[in-house]
DNA sequence: AAATAAACGAGACGGTACGTCTGGTCTTGAA
DNA sequence: TTCAAGACCAGACGTACCGTCTCGTTTATTT
């Protein structure tokens, strides 16, 4: 086994690999995304992909990244005090972002891969996932501070109460993703992560 | 396009290719699962699989679903006035089912057609997922009629409350799927969808 | 290994896979053959012919052996009793061949597998050339009976005098190949196998 | 194009590459001999091979060039008189190089090249077949100034008529090689080229 | 019981894409 | 500036499967 070495590396041909893929795997879908095609794509050899990536899924996950990181730190959550609106403005962006036909194609395409490949699992959820939840707790334990979200309460099962239905309701399109929707979960989590007591009709 | 005589089936055959697409799927996984294998596993020519099925994915979610309907409308859920206990055991349950090696490679499996291919898509959530929400949903208007749940909540959010966070982290392998896990998802739902008021901190 | 079965190959197919190797062979010289290229032609899918042929060489000689069989015993040598005009019709006829282009860059991609390959090497001797040399002995014997040629001489290497000095110009192109060459070297090795006593000189 | 600089070209390197060929043609048959291995082995850029020289086959003749070179002239064929004798030394000579492996392998490399490619073939024919025959006529033309071959006789072919046989034999593989051949062809070819007059029998 | 027609096992077919290998060109750093 | 090292584009290699298409061979009605 030749371990290329890195600093030989062409930037340019890198960057066609990665913007070939994301447009043909918006155009053809994952299923049908093929590293022959991305090479043609990005008028680049073969060997040129296998020797920096060891599968066409990892190229995808470089190329989302790549994207990600091209917007820089615009990962941050407002922090208005109002801790309903500004939620409610994360859940409802995260609702139009799936609803986008091209996000929603490569993000199926990476929900495949992280189902299939434990590796790039690792990847995308430690890198593309994890900051937005890291992001989202931070902004809950403002809220417990601010006396909105309950003192005792396990942050990462929180962040899942708020994504996980919408996500859900996504991947297995059960009924349709609306802004009514993201405001009715996100009622139902605030009321859950609440801080005051229940008063229990008898 | 000649439809075939189902009159004339075989029914050894069919048996055969299901079981084989259980095995090997358990065995190499969905990516290295091959409709040519399932054949050569089975002692079938490929042509009585295509004759059938228009689909890997699809051989394997019927495959799934015999598997269930095996257990024979096992998909009931016990209503013994605690609705707190009745839910446990379903979620406990399911966890326990995520945690089986060979039920996450099927299931695993199951929810990468699911993302790729609509039809398959359809008759999984409308055959193996959607009596289980049905059923689900069915627990919780007991316990509305009960008063144990509000009025007004929509149910199908509410199913989503209880089954999304554990389906999300099953998915993504953000943190390992526990019995407390479970437990932790149901007090917070329960909670969200509790009939009664809120003394709000003043 | 798998082994096809032969009473299951398509005739169509090989014909046109012979057809095509010869055309390309002929366009664009063996260098340069690829079995890509064949199937292409012949419009079969490559492994038709990987399943049928270990090489490309084994296509062209099979092809080229398609081609002489097409003729039909045809390798026959006159015996008109004058041994001098039936060999002299013979070689003058290779000759020609040799001349010809087509003939000449697919003779020169069997010799080049020849070379290269024992196996085909052995096929081509046997099958091509053998018969060939062998009707030749056959007529030189008759010569013998005749007393036009020597009862003592090998006839391995009386038609290897007859034959190898045209190779050897054609393979090496040392010199022009002409019907005028063809009769200096009949009228030399003739001399060589005359039965006829020498007077030297004194 | 940029035609390098031949006067700052490194002899070393010249010679490593040149050796390294040899040493490989040798271990690994011509089919299976590429630039790669060569420099690798020569230690050696790729791009200092195609600088200097078109293709593999190129090299490889340099590489044979560089070593009867070294053999500086040893071409020449003895003159005790005897021609009978002299050229039976150089004809089991010839058999002896032709069944050495080395030397066979090599040889059958060069042959090869010379089917394929013309320019590659003038040099062979003309930098190392070319003197053996000359030197072969020279021999020859001394045996007509002697009475031993007739004085009518084309020198070129007369030369052919010697070693076209074996090369025939040796190429094809129709048969061992050996001292006992060549004689018998060496035979054969003087009774050719023998000036005697012949007695047919009537 | 014989005839007939469909489904069956087997597997060859035209294809697509795989991941690897080599050819010949271009780029980078060290000497 | 030349070289070794090796990344690059290009494209053929031989393999694996795809989904379609015959082949005989069961198997299960129809006659």
């Amino acid at each position: 086994m030749k371990t290329p070495n890195p600093s030989r590396r062409s930037e340019q041909s890198r960057r066609a690999i990665l913007n070939a893929a994301l447009d043909l795997v918006a155009e053809v879908g994952y299923a049908k995304l093929t590293v022959e095609a991305i090479a043609a794509r990005a008028g680049v050899g073969k060997q040129t992909i296998y020797r920096w990536w060891p599968s066409k899924g990892a190229v995808l996950v470089d190329a989302v990244l790549a994207l990600s990181e091209d917007e820089e730190g615009a990962i941050a959550l407002p922090d208005t005090g109002d801790i309903r609106a500004d939620l409610r403005g994360v859940l409802r962006a995260i609702v139009d972002e799936y609803n986008d036909p091209k996000i929603d194609t490569i993000t199926r395409a990476l929900a495949v891969e992280s189902l299939t490949d434990p590796t790039l699992n690792t990847q995308i959820t430690g890198r593309v996932l994890g900051p937005l939840l890291e992001v989202t707790k931070d902004r809950l334990r403002a809220g417990q501070r601010a006396g909105q979200v309950a003192e005792g309460v396990d942050l990462g099962v929180a962040v899942e109460l708020l994504y996980a239905p919408i996500y859900h309701r996504w991947v297995l399109r059960t009924n349709p993703l609306t802004h009514e929707y993201a405001d009715t979960v996100l009622e139902l989590a605030l009321k859950a992560l609440s801080p005051a007591t229940i008063n229990t009709v008898e």
